[in-house]
RNA sequence: GGGCCGUUAGCUCAGUGGCAGAGCAGGGGGCUUUUAACCCUCGUGUCGUAGGUUCGAUCCCUACACGGCCCA
């Protein structure tokens, strides 16, 4: 964008349909808004004032000046509190020759006490400046007569001219579509928004310091997958131009944290973005993050234990506590949580015995509402009976377990139970927080589970799991007994702030984009 | 995919079949202890898009787009 051309800037804005247009009107409130600012910008220039400057050096965020004075009389200064701060001015107010500036940091927010007295011939440039610039301010820490902690300003500077009005300054960005598009607007203005950042950082050092600590090694694995297994979905397809091939964007990250274990490692995790082509709703977004973690000479209960580990120091370091508020439900996270099996819990749910062997399993559905496809087997029934009738309801932590064979393709078949696999999903507040499997070693074995979806395939199944021969190949050279887990960190963070949208968790959560601006 | 709701100034929102409204933000003025400061003052818009009905549509109707909620 070149400097110094407003009518470059309008032209080649990139913002919505709606704005844009306005702007290029050059007519409006927003026309005007930013032409004001643009004027403050050049006479500012005219004054040797650099609008964008290099850097500031700063003492300290501001959360540690309200710790260091926040007990100071009111109406007094620190002697030897001197302060470096800077910071986005978020409130002005004025009064000819004495202005407040509220500026918000990372940590906190602070008054600057703005007077001529201090500042001197300095104070002039307050003309210039707008909400939403950001500026370094240097004085002495004072608290006002009316108790506010402030700094005292002898030097400001302007450190970033913004040329766009902000948003409300009470409200923020409250239009949910105007958040999803400009979601920087929304952590600007509102510090929930930027909280659901930092409890996605705590809750991921939470994970991550379990697993460490019980031996497991943090490992990265291809994105970019020549076949989409580890899951049942459909995958983004993308192409690789050197190579002349198509690759998939990954949907799990499981089929290469088993090499891993074939490789020796024994205990592996991941935390990765997986990208599913499926639509979006409150508990789906296109792309999101896992965790999957694998355990040689471990099994499903172990995933249990290592479960109920990772969600309880998760919960702890960022609530303090395993009991809270999901959606007006109270929430009970202290270990350890119900087990269940699918059968029993759908059995439970309809109110008769249901099992893999009943004939009329599709009858049943139908009398239940839920509409099945003539083609699906039993397991596909039973999983659409448990997900559309019973999971909503599991609010409580719940390992749901011993999923049909049919529709698990990667868990080892269960010990003693025929056509189950010993499988489970973690289950909280209604939502599927993510699977775990005693996992599938026997290549042969493997082989023909691939086969019987190679076969759902054909008949249709767009979300059957591909025949992957490599890692057949892999398998074939002995992947150890393992248990292994995937925890979707988006979904449990959901639960963990209590938030109704997965869009709550993610920075950038997607969208449509805006019809015209592509 | 279906149903319902929404889309009006940069932001937050009112509103009407007959000149388009408020608060914040913005311009001008005042103010040396404010707290979403206040007081005076000034201007504003493709009323989501495209059709239709009407003398006249931002409003009623239809379709579409985008978003939200619910259902499948």
């Amino acid at each position: 964008m070149s400097p110094g051309s407003p009518s470059a800037a309008c032209a080649s804005s990139t913002s919505g349909t709606r704005a844009a247009m306005a702007e290029g009107d050059g007519a409006g409130r927003l026309g005007e808004a930013i032409a004001a600012r643009r004027e403050k910008l050049e006479r500012l220039r005219a004054r040797g004032i650099d609008p964008f400057a290099v850097r500031f050096d700063l003492d300290a965020p501001i959360s540690q000046f309200r710790e260091r004075y926040g007990d100071i009389e009111a109406g007094t200064e620190v002697a030897d509190g001197r302060a470096r701060v800077a910071g986005r001015i978020v409130l002005f107010r004025h009064h000819g020759n004495l202005s407040f500036a509220t500026i918000r940091d990372r940590s906190d927010e602070i008054q600057l006490f703005l007077s001529r007295d201090r500042m001197g011939e300095a104070y002039a440039m307050l003309d210039d400046l707008d909400l939403f610039d950001i500026v370094g301010a240097e004085g002495q820490v004072m608290k006002t007569r009316k108790g506010e902690l402030s700094i005292a300003v002898e030097r400001l500077t302007l450190l970033t001219k913004a040329l766009r009005p902000p948003p409300d300054k009470w409200h923020g960005v409250r239009d949910a579509e105007a958040r999803a598009r400009r979601p920087y607007l929304d952590l600007a203005t509102r510090p929930e928004s930027r909280e659901a950042l930092r409890a996605r950082a705590t809750v991921l050092r939470a994970l991550r310091r379990v697993l460490d600590e019980r031996g497991f090694l943090e490992v990265e694995t291809p994105v970019l997958h020549p076949s989409a297994g580890g899951a049942l979905a459909r995958p983004f397809v993308t192409h690789h131009v050197a190579l002349d091939v198509d690759l998939y964007l990954r949907i799990a990250l499981e089929l290469y944290l088993k090499r891993m274990l074939v490789g020796g490692l024994e205990r592996v995790y991941e935390i990765g973005r997986n990208f599913r082509n499926e639509g979006v709703d409150r508990q789906h977004n296109p792309e999101f993050t896992m965790l999957e973690a694998y355990q040689a000479y471990g099994d499903y209960g172990d995933m249990m234990d290592l479960a109920e580990a990772l969600v309880r120091e998760a919960a702890m370091e960022l609530r303090g506590s395993l009991r809270f508020d999901y959606q007006g439900s109270s929430l009970d996270l202290e270990p350890p949580w119900r087990r269940v099996t699918i059968l029993e819990a759908v059995s439970e749910t309809l109110g008769e015995e249901v099992g893999l062997g009943r004939e009329d399993l599709s009858a049943l559905a139908d009398r239940a509402g839920v509409r099945v496809d003539p083609d699906w087997g039993p397991g596909k029934v039973v999983l659409e009976l448990f997900e559309r009738l019973v999971e909503p309801g599991l609010l409580q932590p719940t390992f749901v377990l011993d999923f049909p064979r049919e529709v698990s393709p990667l868990a080892r078949s269960h010990r003693s139970s025929p056509g189950l696999t010993e499988h489970f999903d973690l289950v909280i507040g209604g939502m599927e927080i993510g699977p775990a499997y005693s996992e599938l070693t026997d290549p042969d074995e493997q082989r023909r589970r691939f086969q019987e979806q190679l076969a759902a395939r054909r008949a249709g199944d767009e979300d059957a799991h591909p025949v992957d021969e490599e890692f057949l190949l892999a398998l074939e050279h002995g992947m150890p007994p393992a248990g292994g887990i995937g925890i979707g960190i988006d979904r449990l963070l959901m639960i963990l702030l209590d938030a109704p949208s997965i869009r709550d968790t993610i920075a950038f959560p997607h969208h449509r984009p805006e019809p015209g601006t592509v």
